[in-house]
DNA sequence: CGGATTATTTTGTCTATACAAAATAGTTCT
DNA sequence: AGAACTATTTTGTATAGACAAAATAATCCG
């Protein structure tokens, strides 16, 4: 255990455990290092950490302060579909139902916000665990963004696995939401018609241009995002 | 703009850009620091932060390289309900529906991993988004962990807010899952009885011990969890 | 050839120092 | 009293150097 772990760890220990409260101001660098005997250097490292995590905060001549928990927000994980199975313990298997490359129709360039003379292609895949229909994707890739993947076969690996494997992203933006079963859903999931699903959106973007959209539609019965973490205030 | 500033922003544009694509080694520090005409340490506090944000990855001896997008999962803001209400430009509303302290019985002793001789509070709350029931929350508060509450008025202010503003927390866990409006749910929300909803279980812990239990129905139709982020591996 | 040992490279941690930048507190002047 | 200036405190950034730790590469030996 290094210098760093220790100080940081006391210093977190003392903001859970309660001792010191929201708002409270912690000792200045110089006597932080005093007292752990160490290099101002040293403690500005573990401070300007833990304020880049968000749990303290920092402002020149006024001192260090344990964060309020603003958490108005959180932070939770949204796993790639084939690992979140497995972690299940379920056997894992893909379904190719649909794929067709086109020029981008209007109603393309809108979904995708794309200027036109781009091609795309559509998927429709169905994931299963255990021979149990799990999630239904409907997924639009901006091929003249990512023209690798003319040459790769989705019918093997999941267009959304091998996106994350190749194809580096700056940006995404999620949406989560509870939905009746549409009736082609309910037919691809083997549920009935009007079953309360779980709906992820996301949008994938890398400088600017948006490179996938996809929409995945969970049985209800066997989905639950999962999320284990710590505090956060950015 | 710093010195770490350009040279982190050099090599994010290099990465995000895909001209050192995932797996690429780039140059060591001392490389690094040459190029920048400034000291390792400067290079390596860039380089080490980039690391802990999962960007890259570092081996002693064998170097630093683009980290594989092995971004199984990525991360998802849960929002304060009052926060996100008001956010979506409605007027928030809050009403507490029922509240009972009581020594914990059986059943709140398995919930909440308690030992006897705890003491809890049950709450049952209705958040409202301009005149429209939004979401019904059922929590169980350990009271023997945070006595202040007991001079809370929770008529006032939702207890998720005061919690939020006054009890710091080491841990918490998340499950986000559709569920099919049970009856009590459905009254509250105004819904039909089958209605497809959101449902938002949170559990906080403080140093090893439960803090506060949640469960918060959403209406189906109004609600839609929202996140736009940027990638991370850890 | 295979396995153990040694050397080398690269990152990890830490120090002591220096000066800059920001924000507060204090002082002076009007 | 209020505005403008000045001093002081605290964090922010950067340096050059030192040694430690880990992992790979090279060497030696049976």
């Amino acid at each position: 255990m290094t210098l760093n772990d220790r100080i940081r760890s006391d210093i977190e220990t003392r903001i859970f455990s309660g001792r010191w409260p929201p708002g409270h101001r912690i000792p200045n660098e110089h006597e932080l290092a005093e007292k752990y005997a160490c290099s101002r250097m040293t403690v500005n490292k573990v401070l300007s950490d833990l304020a880049a995590k968000g749990i303290i905060e920092r402002r020149r001549k006024a001192g260090t302060f344990v964060a309020k928990p603003t958490v108005q927000s959180a932070v939770l994980r949204i796993p790639d579909i084939k690992a979140e199975v497995e972690a299940l313990g379920y056997l894992y298997r893909y379904e190719l139902l649909f794929l067709k490359r086109r020029h981008a129709t209007r109603a393309d360039q809108d979904l995708m916000q794309l200027s036109p003379q781009h091609d795309v292609i559509e998927f429709r895949c169905l994931h299963w665990a255990n021979q149990q229909p799990f999630a239904h994707e409907h997924r639009f890739l901006n091929v003249t963004a990512v023209p690798q993947a003319l040459e790769q076969d989705f019918g093997v690996e999941p267009p959304g696995t091998w996106l994350r494997n190749h194809v580096p992203w700056s940006e995404a933006e999620h949406s989560i939401f509870a939905e009746e079963a549409d009736p082609e859903a309910a037919q691809a999931l083997h549920v009935t018609k009007s079953a309360a699903c779980l709906v992820v959106q996301r949008r994938t973007w890398r400088g600017g241009e948006m490179i996938t959209h996809v929409r995945t539609i969970f049985h209800g019965a066997l989905y639950r995002l999962n999320a284990h973490f710590t505090p956060t205030n950015d």
